[in-house]
DNA sequence: TTGTGTGCAAAAGCTTTGCATGTTG
DNA sequence: CAACATGCAAAGCTTTTGCACACAA
């Protein structure tokens, strides 16, 4: 992950988000772009508060009610995915570019891990077309206890594949 | 389902719920007790207002604090289980004697389908090892819209009103 | 009798809304 | 210039907490 390619990358959703906002007739205004900016800088899953206090702390001078009402639309056009973890507080990430994946919960520790597994996409298939139902998306997250000392993993977060297909 | 089976199925969870408190030094209040049986004589998913206003449309003396303080005790002993279908609104069911399930929400009307996957275990169980953790639980919630007419289901089941009946 | 549980209301935490001001198109 | 977006603060909602009283053990 060269600095060069996370820079390319901002550039190119910064244009998939103007392209969004051309199209449903939002205006392009510096604090969305901003936000958008700030959130493909992390590498984490993040709450809209911790957003907030992040961006005010480099003195950028946003209100919360325009850092929820970005996120909303980000959501909207696929560039940040929304979850919530098992609590009353949700939780972005970026996702352009990112392979789908589902979440494991350490629930001593709050460490998210990230996952893969092809099986999902057939259980979305199989049951969409069983229950008549459309499905546009899912939530999958697996809660339990890491194995080894929580703390030192905390530092840490990583994206595994276990591709079957 | 007949009131016979209700009836006995309530007996049961009443006991499983005393031995539970008696094993963890927890008082036998009646509270605790009519709480329990309100939702097993519940086939739905609730939110804790609505098990509240419930019980206070019955005229039962009962406060929001002690229902929260009983759900909490009775999703410790397994006999409810609590959701969150993407809204910062938990939602509870009852979950003694029931096959393990997932959700598959409508997101236009708020209703919510059942479904078994024996595939989701083989992911839980190949993803606890795979990556070290002992998993303890798990949500998997499909989104999307029913393909028939949401208006007339909106009406009649929405997990996100309450039952004021 | 003792200490936990309860009811009530206030507080806390996350998110949304209203309004005056600023800025995009 | 008109309409929409922003900042700020207040309000809304769900959930938690503090305190005095009640009651289970």
């Amino acid at each position: 992950m060269t600095t060069n390619n996370e820079e390319s990358v901002i550039l190119e959703v910064k244009d998939i988000f103007a392209k969004h906002l051309e199209e449903n007739s939002f205006r392009k205004t510096p604090e969305r772009f901003a936000i958008l900016e700030e959130i493909y800088r992390r590498n984490d899953h993040f709450d809209a508060e911790a957003l907030y206090i992040h961006m005010k702390n480099q003195s950028y001078r946003v209100s919360r009610a325009t850092v929820y009402n970005t996120l909303e639309l980000l959501v909207t056009c696929d560039l940040v995915k929304k979850h919530q973890f098992g609590k009353n507080l949700a939780q972005y990430e970026k996702s352009f570019g990112y392979k789908q994946h589902d979440h494991l919960i350490c629930q001593d520790c709050g460490e998210v891990i990230e996952f893969c597994d092809p099986r999902i996409q057939q259980i979305k298939d199989m049951m969409g077309e069983l229950l008549e139902f459309k499905i546009i998306d899912h939530s999958l997250n697996l809660y339990g206890a890491c194995n080894r000392n929580c703390e030192r993993k905390k530092a840490g977060n990583s994206i595994f594949n276990s591709d079957l297909s």
